[in-house]
RNA sequence: AGGCGCGUAGCUCAGUUGGUUAGAGCGCCUGCUUGACACGCAGGAGGUCAGCGGUUCGAGUCCGCUCGUGCCUACCA
């Protein structure tokens, strides 16, 4: 077994083996929307496990005949990338910065970074994951994926530019993307706005602060609301109380106005539904902006905007008694808020709860809680909500028509179309798709340059798609000088990236080369399927479906097959972060990669599956199994001609049922059922069927019954290596190798009626029940031996097999085999109820003592 | 809090539309070098199918409830 991986990677690579047929319609073509691994991690059990799922269905598709549209493609657009390569290089992005065509970066990276251009940030990146790329092709390649390795794109490479920035100024025209100045939801960290889908919850810890307010028209310091707030540093954010408007409490105060503690700035009691009565003092107080809640009411409510907070998370100066910030004591509301301007978010809450305890503002002590709060995946500090310009592609109003799409998808497993459900009821608002990043696809237009300088965002200034792809950074657009750039009466660039699903949800497009090569779109789009693990559905597959929904109007796959996670032991996700990473490659050099691929298999569609060397022991096993019994069929196998005897007949009509129901299985995707009938199949076959025709098979019976053994011995294998060659396609390769010039993995995927033709094509249940009928005679007889210790090469001196007539009836068509393997001297029969073999071992012979020299 | 899974042998899991005595592999125990294989072969022990109730001639399987567990979504004053 050893080397098969090197041997047979080689040899594929050389025979093309894996090339897709362009020339062959889309009827003819199975195709596959690849997930792209992000190439700045690193592969782990999960991506071996997951692709094998992929691998092993895109091979039985290559066997019933198709041409495999099976590409690769290199995740490497992004923030993971973007660090990776500032860290690498000792650089940094700067987008205001000309493109310099000599730029090299320093064999060490500098201790300063050096600021370079994004056309050179993006070559750098480029350099740096094409060596991550060899090293992930070649895990690949070593695992046995079956890709088409000249079918390779990466997500920031210069077809994903041109299909992202196309397919964005189509959504433009359309209406389908527009641009807003907006509260949007804002990481901190790394000054970018994030959408829904990047966001998750944690419980962090907090505290209730109750402050009260000052009821603006009656007397001082007799009427107060009091509310419950866990930001008491956004009291300068306050734009209005609220409670519901059933809320007999203070029914009597909507429309009047009140004081804000510190500040003394008057703000509005409403009333919305919004609000619960139940919650805190049933009175909220409302900033620009807390929370989601926030800007809800903000919104509804037509209330203004009074913004504290900056980008970088710190509250930013203020001066009050200007328009908006108008207080009853002006002085008061300075000398507070100055001690605030500067902190972060955090400590400006310390600092004010200080500011209240001495006023007497707050209402006894703090009161912690836990509660969820939500962050970007990648950050480690809540987000924010503040009001900036983005670009959103609209999804609110196309719920129903997405929810259908949903329904026309092919689940595998079919209940994961609810998370999909879910998500799309779920939805808060349109997809916020620009991040103020440096490496993404950049949005491809600029605006005019006022005289005045300020930037005029409505007079767009959009290049024509056959400009593709273009970085408005150093591009210019039609009819402008580069000199123009960022003056009175040019242009400036759109400074933003996109969000790096906005690119990966394009893969079937970018993979397909839409509106590049209409005859390959042709062939391939929409893809037959797209094979992901379940916690992305609401990013990569939700976006996908909207995208091509848009861009072509259909879905981009008929299917999706859903995989799940690989766990530890202890049934937790296997993560880097839990240093419970096995490395793939260590893994596929101790089971085999046969080994690892059989494990992989195992797991169902959907289903999260423990980490098991164990099952790759058992792989390797099958796989060297698979060797051994190969070479007894194979070695010396004399003329085979017409499968004539019964447990022959038996064997060949039991397999034909096995083939029937494995196609159909993978068909359906389950492919789990298919390895375990196969190998189910294959054990017997070697345990009892090769034991019963073992001595026949050399001619002890005569050619002709050899020659039938022989026929159905190397119909059998053919069928079985071919069964297998999905899932273990380096042994089976091997075996194939020895008696077939071309590769099993184009071979033709085994029929029923071939598997018969043998038998004259006849599937004859009679030979099934002889061949389970001697199999169970041949067990009773083991079962003897091994009882009473002895030799399986002890003899049986008397069998007698009592069974129904109709059972007997059979026995002499497998009686010669029986008496062979068994080694039976006498066998008898009787009638009785049910089977029931009794066994007499001839006795134990005298020891022959030794001579003495 | 809502949604979707899962709960079967010590472990990892099968168990199709309800239908004889609930299966496999690993591990464990006992033997055996049988003309491909000791990286092997044969045999064995091991289960109140999470619990309770219901439908049915019949329930691991269908229905309801409960418990445990995991994920998705929400909850953020």
């Amino acid at each position: 077994l050893e080397g098969l991986e090197q041997k047979w990677m080689a040899r594929w690579d050389a025979d093309a083996t894996y090339r897709f047929d362009r020339s062959r319609p889309r009827a003819q073509v199975y195709s596959i929307d690849t997930p792209p691994p992000t190439v700045s991690g690193s592969l782990h059990v999960g991506h071996v496990f997951s692709y094998t799922h992929t691998d092993v269905v895109a091979r039985f598709q290559r066997m019933r005949g198709k041409a495999v549209f099976y590409p690769m493609g290199w995740d490497d657009n992004g923030l993971p990338t973007e660090r990776r390569v500032q860290n690498y290089f000792g650089v940094r992005c700067d987008p205001s910065l000309p493109y310099d065509p000599t730029f090299l970066p320093p064999d060490k990276p500098p201790k300063q970074a050096i600021s370079v251009s994004r056309p050179n940030f993006i070559e750098l990146c480029a350099r740096l994951t094409a060596e991550d790329e060899k090293v992930f092709e070649h895990l690949w390649r070593y695992l046995g994926l079956s890709v088409d390795w000249q079918m390779t794109y990466a997500t920031i490479g210069p077809r994903a530019q041109r299909i992202s920035q196309l397919s964005f100024l189509r959504l433009l025209q359309r209406g389908l993307a527009y641009q807003l100045e907006a509260p949007t939801l804002w990481d901190v960290d790394f000054r970018t706005a994030v959408a829904q889908a990047e966001l998750e919850d944690r419980e962090q810890p907090g505290a209730y602060h109750r402050i009260r307010f000052a009821v603006a028209d009656a007397d001082p310091g007799t009427a107060f609301i009091e509310i419950d707030t866990t930001r008491p540093e956004l009291i300068p954010a306050c734009v209005a109380l609220v409670a519901h408007p059933d809320d007999e409490r203070f029914k009597p105060l909507f429309g009047r106005e009140v004081i804000t503690p510190l500040f003394g700035v008057k703000v509005p009691v409403r009333a919305h539904a919004l609000a619960d009565p139940e919650k805190g003092t049933g009175a909220a107080m409302i900033c620009t902006f807390g929370d989601v809640t926030d800007v809800i009411w903000w919104r509804e409510l037509g209330l203004p905007v009074r913004s504290v907070l900056q980008p970088n998370g710190a509250l930013r100066p203020v001066t009050f008694g200007g328009a908006g910030w108008e207080s009853a004591d002006v002085p008061r509301a300075q000398q507070h808020y100055d001690q605030l301007a500067g902190l972060s978010a955090v400590k400006a809450r310390v600092r004010i709860v200080d500011q209240m305890k001495e006023t007497g503002d707050l209402l006894g002590d703090k009161r912690p809680i836990t509660h969820a709060v939500k962050l970007y995946e990648k950050g480690d500090r809540p987000l924010e909500i503040l009001t900036s310009r983005q670009w959103f592609i609209r999804t609110m109003e196309h719920r129903e028509a997405l929810l259908a799409r949903g329904r026309e998808l092919q689940w595998h497993p079919p209940y994961m179309q609810a998370r999909f459900d879910n998500w799309v009821h779920g939805l808060a608002g349109d997809w916020c798709v620009s991040r103020q990043r440096f490496f993404g696809v950049p949005f491809p237009l600029w605006y005019q340059v006022r005289a005045d300088g300020s930037i005029d965002y409505e007079a767009r200034l959009l290049p024509s798609e056959g400009r593709l792809p273009v970085d408005p950074s150093t591009d210019v657009p039609d009819g402008y000088r580069p000199d123009q750039r960022n003056q009175p009466g040019g242009f400036a660039g759109d400074p933003d990236v996109m969000d790096t699903w906005a690119t990966s949800s394009l893969t079937p497009q970018i993979a397909a080369r839409w509106e590049e090569d209409p005859d390959l779109f042709a062939r391939v789009f929409p893809m037959d399927v797209r094979p992901q693990a379940h916690d992305i559905i609401r990013t990569w597959l939700f976006d996908t479906v909207l995208r091509s929904h848009f861009d072509v109007e259909a879905l981009p796959w008929q299917h999706a097959a859903i995989s799940g996670w690989v766990l530890d032991p202890d049934r937790k996700k296997m993560s880097k972060s839990k240093g419970n990473v096995v490395t793939p490659m260590g893994l596929l050099e101790e089971h085999g990669a046969d080994g690892v691929r059989y494990w992989a298999a195992s797991g169902r569609s959907g289903t999260d599956t423990a980490f098991d060397p164990g099952q790759m022991k058992v792989g390797r096993r099958l796989a060297i199994k698979l060797l051994n019994a190969s070479k007894f069929v194979l070695a010396n196998p004399g003329p085979h001609g017409a499968v004539t005897a019964a447990v022959d007949r038996g064997l060949l009509a039991s397999l034909a049922v096995i083939v029937r129901e494995s196609t159909d299985d993978l068909e359906q995707y389950h492919y789990t059922r298919v390895l375990e009938r196969t190998e189910s199949f294959f054990w017997t076959f070697c345990d009892d069927y090769l034991e019963l025709v073992k001595g026949r098979r050399y001619g002890d019976q005569g050619p002709d019954l050899a020659a039938s053994a022989n026929g159905a011995l190397v119909t059998a294998l053919s069928t079985m290596l071919r069964l297998f060659a999905p899932f273990l396609p380096f042994v089976t390769e091997e075996v194939w190798s020895w008696g077939h010039d071309g590769s099993v993995h184009t071979a033709a995927w085994p029929t029923a009626d071939e598997v018969l033709a043998p038998c004259g094509g006849v599937e004859d249940p009679r030979a099934i029940e002889a061949l389970q009928f001697a199999t169970t005679v041949l067990g009773a007889i083991r079962k003897k031996k091994s009882e009473e210790q002895r030799p399986l090469k002890t003899p049986v001196a008397v069998a007698v097999v009592r069974a129904p007539s109709a059972l007997l009836a059979l026995l002499p068509s497998v009686e010669a085999d029986l008496r062979a393997s068994g080694l039976i001297q006498h066998l008898e029969t009787a009638e009785g109820d049910v089977l029931d073999v009794i066994v007499t071992l001839a006795p134990v012979e005298a020891p022959v003592p030794e001579r003495t020299p």
